[in-house]
Formats: C-alpha cells, sequence, structure tokens
RNA sequence: GGCCCCAUCGUCUAGCGGUUAGGACGCGGCCCUUUCACGGCUGAAACACGGGUUCGAUUCCCGUUGGGGUCACCA
C-alpha cells in the first residue's frame, strides 16, 4: 500500500512550486491505488493562521486533488511527548543553552575561516552539576537530537539516485525549543512512522533534511520510507523569482486559469513527456514517473500555462463548463464558440454576439446595397443545415463579389465583429429571423 | 566558503562510445477555413569551454565557467 502525503505549513498561501509537490504526490498515490494524506505542520501556533488551512483545502479540492485523510500536528502534541522521552532515556538527544546570537556568532566565525558552520557540540560536555545550575536560576534548555557520526547515512533516493552524507559534517538539529514547542524535523519524523507513510517526495531543498531525519527514523527504531527529492522550479529569469513564491491559486483562478491546466504543466514540467492538454488527472497518474523527472531545476513560465489554458479550454467538454456559461447557452453554442476562446469567461462575449442585441458598424452605399440584396436572398432562401454556405454562394453568384469583400460586411453586419467564430456555426445559432433582423438594420 | 545536484534547440527534455542528435511548447511556411482561432502538414533551431581516455566522444574522466540547493531555536 502505497501512502504519501502533503505537508503544507499554514502559514501563507500554497503557490505553484508547493502544488506542484503536492500534485506528484497525489499522482504517486494514485497511481498506486494507495492513499493520499493532507498534514497541517502546524507546530508553530505564533505562525499558522487557521485562514491559510481554509485557503489550503480550497486550493486542493480546486484542483480535484481528493484527500484520504486530514492530520494536524497540533493535535499530536501527546505523541511528541511520548517518543521524545524514548529519546531522552535512550541519549539521543541532549540539552542546550546557546542564546540565538551566541550560535549566530559561532557561524559566522566559522564560516569567516572556510569552515562548514557546523554546531560544534559544546554543551554536549556540560556536567550534570551544570545542567543543575543552570536548573537552578531558571534557565531551560532546548534540545538538539545527537547525529550519530559513526552511522553513515546512505539512502537510494527515487530521483536522485545513491546519496551520501557525512554525519560529521552536519550540526546537530534542535529539535524542541526552551518553551517546549516542537520543531519541524522531529514531529514529521513520529508522523511519517505513525501514519504509515511509504513515500516521502519533496523538494530537494530537504535533502540534508533528510539525511538528518534519517537517524531520527533509526533512533526511533522504524524503518525509513523511500525518500524523493525533486529539483525545485525556478521563473522565467532563473533564480527562485519572488514572482513564482508568490503565484498563488487564487490568482491564477482569478485570472481564468482552469485546473486542468495548471495540472497537465506541473504534472509534466520537468519531465520529457510532452505537456498534453486533452490528458485528464487519471491518465497523468497513470504515466507518472519519478524516473522521468530531470535533476536540474526546471523553468516555470507563466506565459506558457496561459498558452495550454487556451488549449485545455478548447477541450472541455460541455458538461464541465455548462454551469459557468451564460444563461441559455446551448451544447451547440458552446462548441461553435469553444475554439476562440482563451478563457472561460469569454464565452459570455460571444454568446451575446448570438443572442444580440449587437454593435454593427456603419456602412457605405455600396456595401448597404450589397447588405440588402443579402437580406432578400435569406428571405426567399431554404434556410436548411447550411444557411451560410447557402447564403454565401447565391450571393457570389447574384452579386459578384468575392472573397473579403463577400464575406467581411456580412460578418460585421451579422456579428458586429471583423472575426470571431465561424460564420458557418454561428449562423444557424443567431436564426433566420435575427440573421434578417441585422442585414436591415445595417441597410 | 564547505558539501550536494546540474549543464543538449529560445523553453522542457530524449540520448546511456559510432545516431541524418529524437520529441513537445514556442517561432516560420503551406493547407484547411471566403476572418481570427482550431485542426493537418512542413521548416529553421542545440551538444558551455579546455584538457585527457579511445580507432572514434554529446556520451567516460579531470578541470574551468555557469546555474540550482543546503549549511536556522523556518518548514
Amino acid at each position: 500500500m502505497t501512502t504519501t502525503r502533503f505537508a503544507p505549513s499554514p502559514t501563507g498561501n500554497l503557490h505553484v512550486g508547493n502544488i506542484r509537490t503536492a500534485l506528484h504526490n497525489w499522482l504517486l498515490a494514485r497511481k498506486h491505488g494507495g492513499r493520499f494524506l493532507l498534514r497541517i505542520d502546524d507546530t508553530d501556533k505564533e505562525r499558522s493562521r487557521e485562514e491559510c488551512v481554509t485557503a489550503i483545502r480550497a486550493d486542493l479540492a480546486w484542483l480535484g486533488l481528493t484527500i484520504d485523510d486530514e492530520e494536524r500536528q497540533s493535535e499530536r502534541f501527546d505523541l511528541y511527548e511520548r517518543e521524545f522521552q524514548r529519546l531522552v532515556s535512550a541519549g539521543h538527544v541532549y540539552r542546550c543553552y546557546e542564546s540565538a546570537q551566541e550560535l549566530d556568532l559561532k557561524r559566522k566565525v566559522r564560516l569567516g575561516r572556510g569552515l562548514p558552520p557546523v554546531y560544534d557540540r559544546a554543551a554536549l560536555a556540560l556536567t550534570e552539576a551544570e545542567h543543575a545550575a543552570k536548573a537552578a536560576t531558571g534557565e531551560a534548555p532546548h534540545w538538539r537530537f545527537k547525529l550519530d557520526h559513526a552511522q553513515a547515512i546512505e539512502w537510494l533516493d527515487g530521483i536522485r539516485g545513491p546519496q551520501h552524507f557525512d554525519p560529521a559534517q552536519m550540526s546537530d538539529p534542535v529539535i524542541r525549543r526552551a518553551d517546549g514547542s516542537w520543531l519541524y524535523m522531529l514531529p514529521s519524523v513520529i508522523d511519517d512512522i505513525d501514519m504509515r507513510i511509504t513515500d516521502v517526495l519533496r523538494g530537494e531543498d530537504h535533502v540534508s533534511n533528510t539525511a538528518t531525519q534519517l537517524q531520527m527514523f533509526s533512533a526511533l527504531g522504524s524503518q525509513p520510507p523511500r525518500f524523493a527529492h525533486e529539483a525545485l522550479l525556478v521563473g522565467t529569469e532563473g533564480k527562485l523569482s519572488k514572482r513564482l513564491g508568490s503565484l498563488g491559486m487564487a490568482e491564477l483562478r482569478e485570472a481564468g486559469i482552469e485546473p486542468e491546466a495548471l495540472i497537465a504543466l506541473l504534472a509534466r514540467l520537468g519531465t520529457s513527456d510532452p505537456v498534453d492538454p486533452s490528458l485528464d488527472a487519471e491518465a497523468l497518474a497513470a504515466s507518472f514517473d519519478l524516473g522521468r523527472f530531470g535533476r536540474a531545476p526546471a523553468r516555470f513560465d507563466e506565459a506558457e500555462l496561459h498558452r495550454l489554458n487556451a488549449a485545455v479550454v478548447h477541450h472541455l467538454p460541455f458538461a464541465r463548463v455548462s454551469r459557468l456559461l451564460p444563461e441559455g447557452m446551448s451544447e451547440a453554442g458552446w462548441e461553435a464558440i469553444r475554439p476562440n476562446l482563451a478563457h472561460i469567461a469569454e464565452a459570455a462575449e460571444w454568446w451575446q454576439v448570438v443572442t444580440g442585441p449587437i454593435a454593427a458598424p456603419a456602412f457605405d452605399e455600396e456595401t448597404r446595397a450589397f447588405l440588402a440584396s443579402a437580406a432578400d436572398t435569406l428571405a426567399v432562401q431554404t434556410w436548411g443545415d447550411a444557411p451560410w454556405q447557402a447564403l454565401t454562394s447565391a450571393l457570389k453568384e447574384t452579386t459578384g463579389r468575392k472573397g473579403k469583400a463577400l464575406f467581411l460586411p456580412l460578418r460585421q453586419a451579422l456579428t458586429g465583429h471583423d472575426h470571431g467564430p465561424e460564420m458557418a456555426a454561428l449562423l444557424p445559432l443567431i436564426g433566420r429571423d435575427a440573421a434578417l433582423e441585422r442585414l436591415r438594420a445595417a441597410v
């Protein structure tokens, strides 16, 4: 059974990078008929906001990323406390008293000497008497997880291949603050164990976290899940642009981007598989394969998303969009207009052209005469299945007009526009009476 | 600065010693459409640089340059 999770902290809105990770986890679970969990990482009470939780749920729902279960870290502190006590007993954690400023200074000194800024484990040398003295003055410790320097860290990453880390080159992570609150590292591991997560798929900004967390799994006596780290997205100018980081779902939604488009792009960006506007989420899940992702950062181009959105709209069936369309717009209407749209919302403008009223331009005398004969022709013509073809071929013969001179005045008089959906599809929708009326109005 | 990852058309990438270096998006042309769009066909377009290894390097090794990540009492 495959179980994946998406674990955002509710401190802001989801953006394209976040959503890509969520999507890939969902796709991975779907592909294997497994479960996809939403885990709200809200250990930080100060920064977590309830409206962000609501927004995250809404964004996932909008995208169709159904969740099989939802958990909250803020409701699981008892479990963390129990597991933490096990680590204390087994000597896997230790007490520290350095202030943030002190640590910052130590870091800068090491950096200045060209050394990696690793914690020096000074607190490890403290005696019980010294701890007692600190306690006596009311100074509470924060806690670090003690990495086992003798235990080499290795794993086979689902995207990056074999990974090796030397624990001696890494800092012992702080896992609990002096006030007892939790940092991300340990609760995440405890939850992954407790929720039986089989695959952790996250951005490559987490690779070194994985290295230290692997030792936590071991210290807790558990087998770790499979890990895979994907290259991050960068903006058009390279770099993780501010724009990308702030490109939220709400903004995309308002711009008329359909979830199908975002999913189609994000599921395949970074692979060599073509981005296909006609594939639905199930099809994307079936073809999803971590091995197809490159290890280099991929560029996310908003313009490409908009182009893709147009292509997606051209594929959307009437049933999917009917409630978003203007009152009375028919399936035939949707199919006639659809190829000309970049966004669903634009359907209203073209439907307005069908239902009227329209604003036709003023025509010169010669053109008015032509339109008058068009009206006469239409009045006596058999409407049939293809009224536009019948009308234009009859007019071609009687007036001798052809090409642009023939169709443009007709289009303008009938729709009020110089271009738009095919007249052959539009004219039957406009109907004979309205068409006649419009032609006569133009004369 | 240390460590890790990466380097092929403008973009996303395939390639795993000998290929006319393939596909997709975008771009150009043609067709379809009496418009635009849609659709079909077609064309232009790439192996960062320098050393090796080899009969032969886009492919393997080293270096240079460039890009990304990370080294928090954020996640």
